[in-house]
DNA sequence: GACAAATCAACTGTCGACAGTCGGCTATTT
DNA sequence: AAATAGCCGACTGTCGACAGTTGATTTGTC
């Protein structure tokens, strides 16, 4: 998400070896923490607490902390420490809400430059995604739903929504493990992905947009529905 | 951009004494110095030689370019440093793009929700607009062209997409003072805003949407050509 | 017994230090 | 003279330490 160049020279000899620094590591294990619920939103997460528990110093850790504030899931109180973001339906409502802008734009972009490749390419994931559906891999279909869409994002060829897609994926994603399961039947999930790709398929760029939002709009409407639920009635 | 709560209690008898920290007023200090010039795009930003001018330690600085990366105008490069983050004119575009599909859905979500109080605080700063290009002050004009789009977002009410306004405009402003002046005359621009008040007052959500993609269109190509033309022949 | 003041442990913000790494410079070789 | 190998300075990543602050616990008072 950062470093965005890094000036290795593309070989196909060589693997580039695992160069992820301290900062990073640190970073996804406290993702995953909040993913796997064991953290909990509005928890606290003393970076000296996290330091000591991974066996680094502070300053990374302190680092890693800062990085997941600029991306949303954790928030700072001045003096007082690092919080897991405890986002209220509301929030979540408007991060679908950008999700939608972001998404609707792209996809009218995409919808001039798509080519033969790309139109397989979205095929072949639709398909991955109807195949997790059957085999009840609820995890991996968010996963992959949100593969298809960044799909879409990155087709539109503006990077930096693409990149922004990302970043707004790891918070709902978030939103999503808090709720615990998924809005609606796994193979209905998947089956709501057929009209994008007939769309998709007509390069019919008002259609797709039609369809996009509706999909969008769904989605929202449920996950912020079953998150204000989970939220009233917390527990394990 | 950052801690937004902030416990301070909203006093109107006491200024807030600087109570901004270290590292805000780091990364203010750097964020002056590359809209200044001082420091040009690409320039290195080397954090103990930051923490040495500015009298303090190391830990700050760096935390001040880290915050700064995370806002997209500083980049680092692993092992090697922070550099101030240069612009090409593709990357340019894709901010206004992106600006646009943010601000086209605030706008349409504004035309239903705007009341009569929003529509003459609009009618205000567009006021605003032509004195400051009357009387030829740029800079602000610049400013207060932005703090005029913001409110439109706000009216829209997503503060998500509020949030990344501010973000997108802090590149945008940094991308126009490299390239030095206005994409046209001051008068003029401050011009452009009155067919976006005529459809804000009828609530013409289509019309605005129309109005707006050709005010942000003419200011991307514009501010996109200048930008290609300052990186092909650079020179204070 | 309930409330307010004092105490205390833990944590954050900041600092200086050390080791490993990177880029540029010099010296050597062809 | 151009290219390569080795060296050197400067800087980054990481660390442990200190001072000031915060929230919680304990103590004291009504």
């Amino acid at each position: 998400m950062l470093n965005d160049d890094a000036a290795a020279p593309p070989s196909t000899t060589f693997q580039a070896l695992q160069s992820d620094d301290l900062v990073t590591r640190i970073a996804d294990q406290v993702v995953r923490a909040i993913g796997d619920g064991r953290l909990r939103p509005g928890a606290k997460v003393a970076e000296a607490k996290l330091a000591r528990e991974l066996g680094t110093s502070r300053a990374p850790a302190r680092e890693a902390l800062r990085l997941l504030e600029s991306q949303g899931l954790i928030v700072s109180h001045p003096r007082r420490g690092f919080f897991v973001h405890a986002y209220d339906a509301d929030e979540l409502a408007d991060i679908y809400d950008l999700r939608e802008a972001l998404e609707l734009h792209a996809a009218e972009t995409a919808m001039a430059r798509i080519t033969e490749a790309d139109v397989a390419r979205l095929t072949a994931q639709v398909a991955l995604l109807h195949k997790l559906a059957e085999a009840g891999q609820a995890q991996e279909l968010v996963v992959e739903d949100y593969a298809f869409h960044r799909m879409l994002c990155e087709i539109g060829g503006n990077r930096r929504i693409v990149k922004l897609f990302d970043h707004i994926s790891t918070e709902l994603r978030a939103g999503i493990a808090i709720v615990g399961r998924l809005y609606n039947d796994p193979v209905t999930l998947a089956g709501t992905h057929e009209p994008l790709m007939e769309a998709i398929r007509d390069r019919d760029a008002e259609r797709l947009k039609t369809e996009l939002r509706e999909h969008l709009e769904d989605a929202r409407i449920h996950v912020v529905r079953l998150y204000r639920d989970a939220a009233e009635a917390p527990g394990g």
